[in-house]
RNA sequence: GGCGACAUAGCCAAGCGGUAAGGCAAGGGUCUGCAAAACCCUUAUUCCCCAGUUCAAAUCUGGGUGUCGCCUCCA
């Protein structure tokens, strides 16, 4: 497999450090709201990374954070007259209520700062002890200038940040590039204690302390947002190179941004659509499919018109689906011999699916595959195919759309009495050619979110 | 000022030197009592523009144009 590395900015084979087992950190949410579609982004697509490695037969380790203490957090605390552990709590339970109905897998580890701050503080004195950082008046920074290979993932050359930087003059600072790693608290500002002052840890410190904690000084893949690259990853790596004398994390993967109006979406702008609230409208599957049909890196503009047509898309994937385990009531039994040669034409589809997910993860590519597959299963199957072809074809399809994260809404309802003597009365209508009567038993059935399909097969009860 | 990304049909989107995948939408047809679903056919002589390299360029090179992002919290 080959994985896109912004550390080399090139396309390189995937070779985990471990045979057989890799090792991630993604950079999980601060929980201060709910998320949105931008947000979602990274947790789908590294969630399908995941589960293709998996699919793969690798031993996967999968660790996300959350950053439970924060500016953020304490500022909407206070608006709201709650402790920021309230408002963390609260939005960890929120998240988790999104990322389940995205079928975001759970991550193997998901470690909270605030369970974390006397690994935190240990990382720090380490990062004192070697000069990398220092103290100032009850806060410690880091110091970018003793990391002589700062810059190294986002190239950015220190003197021209310097040049440019809209950051503000700190006097606490020694240079404008440097960044805290434990902030002195303020009246009112929840603290710990720790050898500067009474305080809470930095942002960029808690990735570099848990990912050591759980995975090691170097572990396979650290993967996030575009807009991590700089600062946030590339303080990491300055912390963790410097404390732990290894190399931090060998692959780095960034998924591009969700647009609106060509705009980036975000909090502070504004013009972001919570998952939720899209949830709320289309159901969060439409959500997943988005994310997979355009590559990662590349921007996705959102739009009303776009998540309608994703979900119209996923609506044929399911379509046949539905129909495979329909056909499978009125298969034949014996297997044909030609139903080889279809199994064949059945299976390229998957030699086609890992291809393209080979490539740096082309879900595009590898939905491209799904849909060839979709064709044939409509075009090749049919009353006369055996059940064991068909029970093939479903599982194909599965599997595939597992890696994906798709196709795992499928209800399995029971058709109630009232809706199923509504179809035999129609059914007997139908019978006596009684069109009227028919068609005023299948609107009744519509209004009640049952739809009809008279297929040569016998009568398909779709329910909403 | 530094660094970077993107531009392919009505919409979304692959493509990474060999003559434009796939999905949505639209139109026509087959099937059906009518539908639905499905299938078949149609919809980019051309990939922002201009040069260049090559037998061959959406793909490589150079130069433009446009849009966006990071350098401040951000996925």
């Amino acid at each position: 497999m080959k994985i896109y590395n912004t550390l080399t900015r090139k396309k390189e084979e995937f070779v985990p450090l471990e045979d057989g087992k890799v090792k991630i950190y993604v950079c999980g949410p601060t929980v201060y709201n709910y998320i949105h579609i931008g947000n979602a982004r990274p947790l789908c697509v590294f969630d399908v990374l995941r589960r293709y490695l998996e699919y793969r037969g690798f031993d996967v380790t999968f660790v996300q954070n959350f950053t439970d203490i924060d500016d953020k957090i304490i500022i909407k605390a206070n608006e709201e007259g709650v402790t920021s552990k309230e408002i963390a709590e609260k939005y960890i339970k929120e998240y988790k209520i999104d990322v389940e109905g995205l079928f975001v897998k759970e991550a193997t580890i998901h470690p909270k700062a605030t369970e974390n701050i006397g690994e935190i503080i240990k990382f720090i004195k380490t990062l004192v002890d070697k000069g990398c950082a220092y103290e100032s008046g009850g806060d410690v920074y880091f110091s970018t200038k003793s990391f002589d290979e700062y810059g190294k993932l986002s190239r950015q050359p220190l003197d021209d940040l310097e040049l440019g930087a809209r950051i503000d003059i700190d006097e606490r600072k020694r240079e404008p590039m440097d960044f805290a790693l434990w902030k002195k608290a303020k009246e009112g500002e929840p603290f710990w204690n720790s050898p500067w002052s009474e305080g809470r840890p930095g942002w960029h410190i808690e990735c570099s302390a848990m990912s050591r904690r759980y995975l090691g000084d170097t572990f396979d893949i650290h993967a996030g947002g575009q807009d991590l690259i700089f600062p946030h990853h590339e303080n990491e790596i300055a912390q963790s190179e410097c404390a732990n004398g290894a190399p931090f994390a060998r692959y780095w993967m960034h998924n591009g941004y969700i647009n609106v109006d060509n705009i980036k979406m975000s909090k502070s702008a504004g013009n972001f659509f919570t998952v939720r609230d899209v949830a709320k409208t289309y159901g969060y599957e439409p959500i997943r499919y988005l994310m997979v049909t355009t590559h990662y890196r590349m921007p996705i503009n959102y739009s009303i018109e776009v998540i309608e047509q994703c979900k119209a898309s996923l609506q044929r994937i399911y379509t046949c689906r539905e129909n495979l385990d329909f056909l499978l009531t009125n298969a034949k039994s014996k297997d044909e011999k030609q139903e080889q040669e279809l199994k064949t034409k059945m299976a390229a589809h998957k030699d086609a699916f890992i291809k393209a997910m080979d490539d740096d993860l082309n879900t595009a590519d590898g939905i491209t595959a799904v849909f060839e597959l979709v064709s044939d299963i409509n075009r090749l199957i049919n009353t006369d195919s055996s059940k064991e072809l068909i029970t093939f074809c479903a599982d194909l399809l599965d599997e595939l759309c597992a890696v994906f994260g798709l196709l795992q809404n499928r209800k399995k309802e029971t058709v109630s009495d009232e809706v199923m003597a509504l179809v035999e009365k129609r059914t007997k209508a139908r019978q006596e050619k009684d069109w009227a009567l028919a068609d005023k038993i299948r609107d009744e059935l519509y209004s009640m979110g049952v739809t009809l399909e008279d297929t040569p097969q016998g009568i398909k009860i779709n329910q909403k």
